[in-house]
DNA sequence: TCTGGGGTCCTAGGACCC
DNA sequence: TCTGGGGTCCTAGGACCC
């Protein structure tokens, strides 16, 4: 039998305000909202904070008002919480089938094909319910599920479900009764892959729904638009476009920013920002065993400002693939030079890490009396033999005082070698100073 | 006064090489 | 020196996502 695409989109209520509620039963029922890192803007809403018109999105001084009126219970984000919550779900959709695809923190796509017993459009309503009910029992978190054959579908039937009384939370498109209905209820900048800018074009051209985008011409759309649009308006058409996958493709990019409480305009302030960003993009590159080829640095001037925008970037190569902190600030220094000028006022900066590459984890050591150099000599030969065709980044020469291992130098190659030589020189020159 | 942070993919244009 | 097409790589910018 043929396999059939039957995707289902398991979508968290609320996410963040459901795991705060998770741990503090007594916000149920009340208007709670869940703020940006910076306690800037409202991220997450519960029903009644969007009934009272909690807007999402709007910065806290803007719905300030409105939350006080409604005696709002308001939550800075606690992402090692949400991380917890999330892997929780995660582990009872595993429960049901191993094809879960976890989109995103609150997020995950499931192969529903093989999971329910007849396969019928009935049956496959039955599993959504089922998953929906025991997610909600083990973890506490109520979600909303939508089936259909593409991603896109299934966006689309979650979208109709947390709208929908009569759906109980879960909408199956697969069934293509409803279809046309669902997709007369979506409006257009509502379907995934529809940003503002797609939004506005397609809505001056009359296109108002998604079963609008669906009867929508394919080539003109791509021509004045791009293969995004085109992917998008297949799969509304159930052409699926957008496979399952299962195994998450290894991570591109990496970029610590953060914006400024009051705008910045020197260099020297600049320097420590972005130093001190370069340094936590290397922990964290360190922590997931990689490292970068590329160092970006971006600046932006206030985006809310009626001036125009002014954010200049520039990318570094780095000399050698590292998530060292020294060759990251220095080069963060340099990138930032080429792109600062004076007289702007930025409210925003960021190093971003790029061609990120999984760190070798190749080390050798061993440890001589210095009295003699040839002995010293012999046995940096050997290791050079044993690293065979590794290259090789760091030395160290050891030094035994009173029972203890002392290094003398903990110098770094300026470049990738495989002469043992090169360092020792190096080192030798560092302990002569 | 106060307006998040972290990602991916696509496209167009230029440099460079064969 | 001029000619041309085609390929790759890099960069900047735009658009979208959560």
């Amino acid at each position: 039998m043929r396999r059939r695409n039957i995707f289902a989109l398991v979508d968290c209520n609320n996410f963040y305000v459901s795991c705060e509620r998770v741990f503090d039963p007594k916000l149920t029922g009340r208007v709670v909202v869940v703020l940006s890192n910076n306690d800037g803007c409202i991220i997450s809403r519960s029903a009644e904070a969007k009934a009272a018109g909690v807007k999402m999105g709007a910065p806290l001084f803007q719905a300030q008002a409105l939350l006080d009126a409604h005696d709002a219970a308001i939550f800075s984000s606690n992402y090692a919480l949400y991380g917890d919550m999330s892997r929780r779900v995660a582990e009872t959709l595993e429960a049901f089938t191993p094809e879960v695809e976890l989109y995103s923190i609150d997020e995950a796509f499931l192969n529903l094909d093989g999971c329910s017993g007849g396969g019928g459009a009935e049956s496959l309503s039955d599993t959504g319910r089922k998953i929906r009910a025991t997610v909600e029992r083990w973890t506490g978190i109520p979600v909303c599920i939508g089936i259909a054959e593409t991603k896109t579908l299934a966006k689309v039937a979650v979208a109709v479900a947390k709208h929908s009384q009569k759906a109980r939370g879960v909408v199956n498109l697969v069934d293509p009764t409803y279809l046309k209905q669902a997709l007369e209820r979506v409006k257009v900048e509502d379907v995934w892959g529809i940003g503002p800018n797609y939004a506005r074009r397609l809505k001056a051209a009359g296109i108002k729904t998604a079963l609008d985008l669906r009867a929508t011409d394919v080539p003109l759309w791509r021509r004045r638009a791009s293969v995004m649009l085109e992917r998008v308006i297949y799969e509304l058409r159930g052409v699926s476009c957008l496979p399952l996958e299962l195994c998450p493709p290894p991570r591109r990019s990496l970029t610590v920013s953060r914006s400024f409480g009051a705008p910045v305009e020197s260099l020297a302030d600049l320097r420590e920002a972005v130093a001190f960003y370069a340094t936590r993009a290397g922990e964290k590159l360190r922590r997931r065993n990689l490292v970068a080829n590329a160092l970006v640095v971006f600046l932006s001037t206030n985006r809310f400002a009626d001036a125009p925008v002014y954010a200049p970037s520039a990318t570094v190569s780095l000399p050698c693939a590292t998530s060292y902190t020294a060759d990251l600030i220095r080069c963060a220094h340099h990138a930032l030079d080429k792109i600062y000028s004076a007289g702007h006022r930025f409210k925003k900066a960021g190093v971003m890490l790029v061609g990120l590459v999984p760190a070798a984890p190749v080390q050798q050591s061993m440890f001589v009396s210095t009295e003699r150099a040839d002995r010293l000599m012999h046995a940096l030969d050997r290791i050079n033999a044993r690293m065979g065709s590794h290259t090789l980044r760091y030395g160290a020469l050891g030094l035994k005082q009173r029972g203890r291992w002392q290094a003398l130098c903990d110098r770094r190659s300026p470049r990738f070698t495989t002469r043992w030589d090169e360092l020792l020189t190096l080192n030798l020159r560092a302990t002569r100073g």
